[in-house]
DNA sequence: TTACACGCCACGAAGTCGGA
DNA sequence: TCCGACTTCGTGGCGTGTAA
């Protein structure tokens, strides 16, 4: 009989995804430029960047004294080879503290990182404790986390600003989160983050990518965002609203299984609606929640998706017009 | 009671569409 | 040409049904 095969690593080595990529200076600078009176005389971490080649590492070592950040931490994962044939792991994860002292400027080109005993995962004991020890976190973290990722940030009740997958609002915990003011988008959506530089392995993909001025892969999903806890002037900015739901009723189908109509667009928002309606996910990316109220995220009141005359629109977020009293019967 | 097959559902480091 | 909105469908996880 032959033997049960444990293929555990073949499975291992289909899920773990290409999490290798890097941000780009322009990307940080044009979202981290409305949060600068957020890092005063904090601790700063970025818990997945090496300092070597980090854009993060980089724009806080030259925005410190601007910033008036009191230390910048960083950290790197390395995946842990065993090697049977020697002793010790190779690949320990690092990380490195920076205070900006002029023997630090000095040996920027060869910072001296120090050792994990582990492999640096942001989940590690290690790397925990240094989140414990920071303000605020800014990275880029592993997508195929990105869940894991925010979940530690909130149990450890830090301030961050990250990058995710704009799918990441259709993450049942992330949209909670939202949902409960206890997070919001960034800036920067879509096309305002630029692409991404990848390693020289990694094909490039899709009609947007290409090698910039210095040699570098960029790639472009154009449907990346900013996480954050951070306060931002956007999320007190009222949406503008023009359209009328009075007069244009046929433009506005109810849902078949909500009381509550269904837009298309988040421009299109009705300014004389008071009831419930359905918008596309990136409304939330001009979203005041003094504005709107966020009530239901995709499902009906039959727990299944939002549909109009039996069809189901894309993920769509039922909110409702604050400003507007709805006349009791 | 257990093991396995099957079906449903959630998900997406993409990529396209179409209006301005 | 730019940019916000939207979609497609393969994959894996999980719950349930059924046979042994």
């Amino acid at each position: 009989m032959t033997r049960k095969a444990t293929n555990k690593l073949l499975h291992k080595a289909k899920k773990s995804k290409s999490d290798e990529f890097y941000t780009q200076l322009c990307d940080i600078e044009s979202e981290l430029k409305f949060y600068k009176k957020h890092f005063k005389k904090k601790v700063v971490y970025c818990n997945c960047d090496d300092p070597r080649i980090s854009n993060f590492f980089k724009y806080f070592v030259i925005n410190f004294e601007e910033l008036e950040i009191k230390k910048l931490l960083t950290s790197c994962y390395r995946e842990q080879t065993s090697d049977l044939f020697s002793e010790k792991n190779q690949d320990n994860g690092f990380f490195f503290e920076y205070t900006n002292t002029d023997e630090e400027k000095n040996k920027l080109s060869s910072p001296e990182i120090k050792l994990f005993n582990g492999d640096g995962d942001f989940r590690s004991y290690e790397s925990i404790e240094l989140l414990k020890k920071s303000d605020i976190v800014v990275t880029n973290p592993p997508f195929s986390l990105f869940r894991e990722y925010v979940e530690q940030l909130v149990k450890y009740n830090k301030k961050f600003l990250i990058i995710g997958n704009v799918n990441a609002i259709t993450y049942k915990e992330i949209f909670q989160l939202i949902k409960e003011n206890r997070a919001w988008l960034g800036i920067n959506l879509g096309r305002g983050i630029s692409g991404f530089i990848v390693p020289e392995h990694y094909e490039l993909y899709g009609t947007e990518a290409r090698i910039d001025e210095f040699g570098n892969r960029i790639v472009s999903p154009n449907n990346c965002l900013w996480l954050t806890n951070l306060d931002t002037f956007k999320r007190h900015e009222d949406i503008l609203l023009t359209k009328k739901y009075s007069g244009n009723e046929h433009k506005y189908p109810e849902y078949d299984n909500y009381d509550g109509i269904n837009v298309n667009k988040t421009e299109d928002i009705p300014l004389d609606y008071g009831g419930a309606m359905g918008v596309p996910i990136t409304f939330l990316h001009k979203f005041n929640p003094d504005q709107f109220e966020l009530i239901k995220f995709r499902k009906g009141n039959d727990e299944k998706d939002l549909s109009v005359n039996g069809k189901c629109p894309y993920f769509r977020i039922l909110i409702r017009n604050r400003r507007i009293q709805i006349k009791s019967e």
